[in-house]
DNA sequence: AGTCCCCCCATTTTT
DNA sequence: TGGGGGGACT
């Protein structure tokens, strides 16, 4: 069997790590060096070449677009499906484990999932019900203390309070938001994988049988696994040394949600008949790009180690564009996407990236101004918008009768008279009672609790209910979301909407219909697979377990010619041709929250290092001496990891020609327009400068001229002054 | 039940 | 600057 187009046009490392024989590698796959390709070929290889059965592959990856990237060119490379291979992200295969082996894991056998929105609004109601005060215990915090325990594999009893009472009171919310969540068969994304770990740890005889059927096990983008993600796979693989992860630690962004830079640092350790393979060649990017990109990441430590380069030229410099303010900064990037896009090539080709949301504002308006068409990834994610999240719910309820936190997003959506009041009762009565709220709402309305009048409403909530789940029995699932939709009086309500929100709000329900549409329940599922003992779930099920695990299509149209605008972090796994990274500031970039430790500034820079490998061709770095930040001016200096950047590869694009003028903000004092610099000196606003008397400050504003310059000084101690220039024992410290 | 107003807050995001 | 949440008012 010719095998050889498995290996055609790879590297020598490439090659290596595709044909490399049975055994444990880590595959250090720096930006833009191939590692898809590496990833899914060595896939290939193993099944073509070693007679490895797709039944025993098991591959996973951190976003439902990657798995489902793989399949598909791993089926295009075979030239034929691969049922039996798990292809899947942590959470999807854990999900499809509980699901199989759900007395095992100690879960009813319709259990659900619920997504960081409804995990939100159970903790607020546990704090309510422990009488704690919602100010000083935020629901958020109380989420992120549950949720970093869970990925650290910790259950309440294995926490210790040392009688600290912040500990203590998180602990009594976490332990009863753990009890609500197995009374109602609820399970959140974190506690997906710790139950998938306990799975394993529980019950020998079944980590045996995956043991055996998954002689081969691979991770994609290593270095973003958390601790209990890390756990789940090492008890996998057992000691059978049959494991081959890729990743970059250079590349580690989401300390900050729990994934673990360490784990990659210390596979070797883990697995010591490992090989670790690099992958340095750069297809991407010119040398230029690459150079800045090594010099950066260079100031971090304790790294692995990796040298990007490149057999193509060193291309343009790396421009360095200081902007007065932000809207000069978005000016000059819409100036320079202008002139590219002249130049024959396409706006799509273009990004800008920034830090922080906020930024995009600003670059937005500048965009819409010149009329030049611009997409911003992020926002609100398909079957997270509340029309849509309403209409699950009902379905859900629909098909699960005692899911409590559906019930409550429903029971008055659209509002049918059924007043707080009413739903606290049916809450407390539910709770006193250890039964569902559905259940304890019939009670009441066979009861004389409440007034006539309530009971009445409620009742014909059940109804409505009850009127609908019959319907499912003679619709499919598209039918049962015409029918939610409509006798639920939910079109109608947004309808009422005003403005194009509710339009948009009716498009979205009909979107939800036609996704139902195209629902295609996982393939691979239920079939062909005996060890699991799969119990059959119904579309409907399933397709509320989709909706909870996918975020939903993205709604780019791939298309359309814009320029691309996202956060760094968005980017990653990204390349264009023509890369903006703006707001190139201390305090902004590296963010003023993360430049205190060491080990968060290092993955600040980590995340700069991401920024600049995006770039293919042409590298823009701006900032802006003084920015608008939540309202009030900064003024900061330029980023550390702009001079980090070995300074020959860098090109100072001068103000010149095109006039800055910087715009006034209305009502600012003292009409004379800023240049930047102060006149007659070489200060220039946002300078640190230090004073004889009051020590160090920032220059933040002045006026007048000659002998009668005054300027006004930020002092670090000593607050905000003006100073007489002429007079004024100063000395600039930049 | 819906609207208004005030206060508070403020990186990054996937499942 | 602005968005979200909570409380008070109509």
């Amino acid at each position: 069997m010719d095998v050889s187009y498995l290996l055609d046009g790879l590297n020598d490392a490439q090659r290596t790590a595709v044909s490399a024989p049975s055994g444990s590698y880590l595959i250090l796959a720096g930006a833009g060096s191939g590692k898809t390709r590496v990833l899914t070929n060595s896939i290939a290889w193993l099944i073509k070449t070693e007679n490895v059965s797709p039944y025993s592959v098991l591959a996973v990856t951190f976003t439902n677009k990657a798995a489902a990237e793989m399949r598909s060119r791993i089926e295009l490379l075979l030239g034929m499906p691969v049922r039996g291979m798990w292809v899947g992200t942590f959470h999807g295969i854990a999900h499809r484990l509980l699901r199989a082996h759900w007395k095992d894991a100690n879960l009813p056998q319709n259990f659900q999932i619920i997504d960081s929105d409804d995990q939100l609004r159970l903790v607020k109601r546990i704090i309510k019900s422990l009488e704690l005060d919602e100010k000083k215990w935020p629901a958020r915090q109380a989420v992120g203390f549950i949720n970093s325990h869970k990925d650290e594999g910790l259950r309440p009893k294995n926490i210790e309070d040392y009688g600290d009472l912040y500990t203590k009171t998180h602990l009594d919310i976490y332990r009863a938001y753990e009890e609500a969540c197995q009374r109602g068969g609820m399970v959140d994304f974190a506690e997906m994988l710790l139950r998938a770990h306990e799975l394993w740890l529980n019950n020998p005889l079944l980590l045996k049988h995956y043991q055996e059927r998954f002689s081969h096990l691979l991770v994609d983008e290593f270095q973003d696994t958390n601790s209990i993600q890390y756990a789940w796979i090492r008890v996998l693989a057992g000691d059978k040394d049959n494991i081959l992860v890729v990743g970059d630690d250079d590349q580690s962004i989401y300390g900050w949600r729990g994934a673990k830079i360490e784990n990659i640092q210390k596979f070797s350790t883990d697995f010591p008949n490992s090989e670790m393979i690099r992958l340095e060649q750069n297809y991407r990017s010119t040398g230029t790009i690459l150079k800045a990109a090594n010099g950066l990441i260079t100031q971090n430590v304790g790294r692995l180690g990796k040298e990007l380069w490149t057999d193509k030229g060193d291309g343009d410099s790396i421009n360095l564009y200081a902007a007065f303010n932000e809207i000069d900064e978005a000016r000059y990037i819409v100036a320079r996407i202008k002139d590219w896009n002249t130049q024959g090539n396409n706006f799509k080709e273009a990004a800008v990236l920034y830090r922080s949301n906020a930024q995009s504002r600003v670059l937005e308006e500048a965009f819409l101004r010149a009329q030049i068409p611009y997409r911003i990834y992020g926002g609100q994610r398909f079957f997270d918008r509340l029309e849509i999240r309403n209409a699950l719910a009902y379905m859900r309820l629909i098909s699960h009768r005692d899911a409590d936190a559906s019930f409550e997003r429903v029971i008055n959506m659209p509002t049918r008279g059924i007043g707080d009041k009413s739903v606290q009762m049916i809450r407390s009565l539910a709770r006193g009672n250890d039964i569902s709220m559905w259940q304890a709402a019939r009670n009441i309305v066979a009861s004389t609790a409440m007034t006539a009048r309530a009971r009445n409403a409620i009742q014909i909530f059940l109804d409505l209910i009850e009127a609908m789940d019959d319907g499912t029995k003679e619709n499919d699932l598209v039918g049962l979301c015409e029918i939610v939709i409509k006798q639920t009086g939910l079109k109608e309500y947004y309808a009422k909407e005003k403005g194009e929100k509710g339009q948009a709000r009716l498009e979205n329900l009909e979107e939800l219909i036609s996704a139902a549409r195209t629902f295609d329940p996982e393939p691979d599922f239920s079939a062909d697979e005996a060890d699991e003992k799969a119990e059959p779930i119904t579309a409907l099920d399933e397709f509320l377990s989709h909706a909870a695990l996918e975020a939903g299509e993205s709604q780019s149209d791939p298309n359309q010619d814009s320029v691309q605008m996202m956060t760094l972090h968005s980017a990653k796994g990204l390349e264009f041709p023509l890369v903006f990274l703006s707001g190139l500031e201390d305090g902004l970039f590296p963010h003023q929250m993360s430049t205190e430790e060491p080990g968060r500034l290092e993955e600040e820079r980590r995340l700069c290092y991401v920024g600049i490998t995006r770039a293919m061709k042409e590298l823009y770095l701006t900032y802006a001496e003084t920015r608008r930040i939540n309202g009030s001016e900064t003024y900061n200096r330029i980023s550390r990891f702009v001079n980090e950047i070995p300074s020959e590869l860098v090109q100072e694009v001068r103000m010149s020609n095109i006039v800055t003028k910087p715009v006034r903000q209305v009502g600012a004092r003292r009409s004379k327009v800023l240049s930047g610099d102060v006149d007659g000196t070489d200060l220039k606003l946002g300078q640190r400068i230090k004073h004889s008397k009051f020590g160090e400050g920032v220059v933040v504003n002045y006026e007048g001229q000659g002998k009668q310059a005054r300027i006004q000084v930020n002092f670090d101690d000593e607050g905000s002054k003006w100073l007489m220039l002429a007079y004024a024992p100063l000395l600039p410290l930049d």
